[in-house]
RNA sequence: GGAGGGGUUCCCGAGCGGCCAAAGGGAGCAGACUGUAAAUCUGCCGUCAACGACUUCGAAGGUUCGAAUCCUUCCCCCUCCA
């Protein structure tokens, strides 16, 4: 079970703190994605000084390997697994509905998979989610729901909210442990639709409700437009949750509609390849640019690799496929998101978010 | 001294009379990346006033309607034998 606190309020931002037996999480919060039981690149004691407080496990990948059954015997937990004492979320497998869209039959009972690793028949229910997500000891766990890539058909997708909803229902009777459950509602950019299954989702006893189905291929303008017209009708007394989103500015435009916690792989997935996040804007270290730079890349950050290293030989490891090029990069990004989050956390307790918000839209555009 | 193999666009390396400005890598340049099948992927990559033209395949000649591809001579590499 978790606990959630609203201890500030700036519009419709909130300041919060969610607590659970393994720590509190101060939100808004940024969750850095660690799919395969390690967030790439990074090790737990760089998370832990970067200050995370949760971070992502995955359903499908720890179910295909190593298996929860193998987490729970021989570990007893993910967390002792690898060695992260802090919370961990994870995802129910619902966005592998969409990401493998090739490897996959949805059928009423759950969904049938071909490992993307051996080919082999692997199914998930929401019954087998809950039981996943159990045996791995998440903190935080999600509804097995069905993450439509967009475009689709009103009809298609009225179909998929209907049975997210059954599904939903089926995992909150699946559950036998007491770790929080989180429900997801879906709806596309159709504001009618968000908001029918909004209200479905949120009449569930679900400890947090999440926006599923966004950055899934639709238009920019739609997915802002969920976020300014929908996040902030999501229940007040519960934790609000935008999954895999986003951008810095989705992210604190999503904080300043009144969401507080927020996942996505850009930091790292782009730090591996390269991008960099920095106050003033994205910068490709690839560049013959930066070759000769003795600088930091962002002057003005303070991160273990800014502190320590210049542009210049951020920009050589990464030529030289350098294994670090990948650690101090992740590192930099996720400081970078984390630090995004902590200074919206501190312009809500100020009152001062819409300045903070104009500031990040001067740097990064929709 | 003798026998054989080879010199291709920045690098490696295919091509061996027309379908070749020349496969494929690499490097380089640009872009993408949003609940991670991603240290991945996409595009460009001889020159130009550019749906066309021009200059390239060690050098110079030649054969041919047409040559990187055939012939002659020369230059340079490599392997083996003496």
């Amino acid at each position: 079970m978790i606990k959630f606190d609203v201890i500030k309020k700036d519009g419709k931002a909130r300041a919060g703190t969610i607590t659970t037996k393994r720590g509190e999480i101060h939100t808004p919060i940024f969750m850095p994605v660690g799919t395969t039981g390690s967030v790439k690149a990074v090790l737990p004691d760089q998370l832990e000084a970067l200050g995370a407080e949760i971070i992502l496990g995955n359903t499908y990948h720890l179910y295909l390997r190593p298996g929860h059954e193998r987490i729970k015997n021989v570990y007893g937990s993910l967390h002792n697994m690898m060695q992260w004492n802090h919370p961990i979320l994870t995802d129910s497998g619902g966005f592998q509905v969409f990401s493998l869209a090739g490897l996959r039959k949805i059928k009423e009972e759950g969904v049938h998979f071909q490992s993307h690793l051996d080919g082999s028949k692997r199914f998930i229910s929401p019954e087998i989610s809950i039981e996943i997500q159990e045996g791995i000891g998440s903190d935080i766990m999600m509804a097995f729901d069905e993450c439509p890539g967009l475009p689709c058909t009103d009809k298609y997708m009225k179909e998929s909210m209907e049975r997210t909803t059954r599904w939903a229902e089926r995992c909150l009777n699946a559950r036998k442990s007491d770790n929080a459950l989180f429900g997801i509602f879906q709806g596309g950019v159709n504001i009618e639709y968000r908001l029918k299954h909004l209200k479905e989702i949120s009449a569930m006893p679900f400890d947090g409700i999440a926006i599923g189905g966004l950055s899934v291929g639709e238009a920019k303008e739609d997915m802002y437009n969920i976020l300014e017209n929908v996040a902030h009708l999501m229940p007040e007394e519960r934790p609000r949750y935008l999954m895999g989103v986003g951008t810095p500015l989705d992210i604190v435009t999503g904080i300043y509609n009144g969401v507080d916690m927020f996942d996505c792989v850009m930091p790292t997935r782009n730090a591996r390849n390269g991008q960099l996040f920095t106050s003033k804007g994205t910068v490709n270290i690839k560049k013959k640019e930066y070759a000769e730079i003795t600088s930091p890349v962002d002057e003005n950050c303070d991160c273990y690799t800014c502190r320590n290293f210049s542009a210049g030989y951020l920009h050589h490891l990464y030529r030289a496929q350098e294994i670090i090029s990948t650690t101090l990069n992740s590192i930099h990004n996720l400081h970078y998101y984390l630090n995004l989050v902590k200074r919206a956390r501190k312009a809500i307790i100020e009152g001062t978010l819409e300045n903070f918000k104009k500031e990040i839209e001067s740097i990064y555009e929709r």
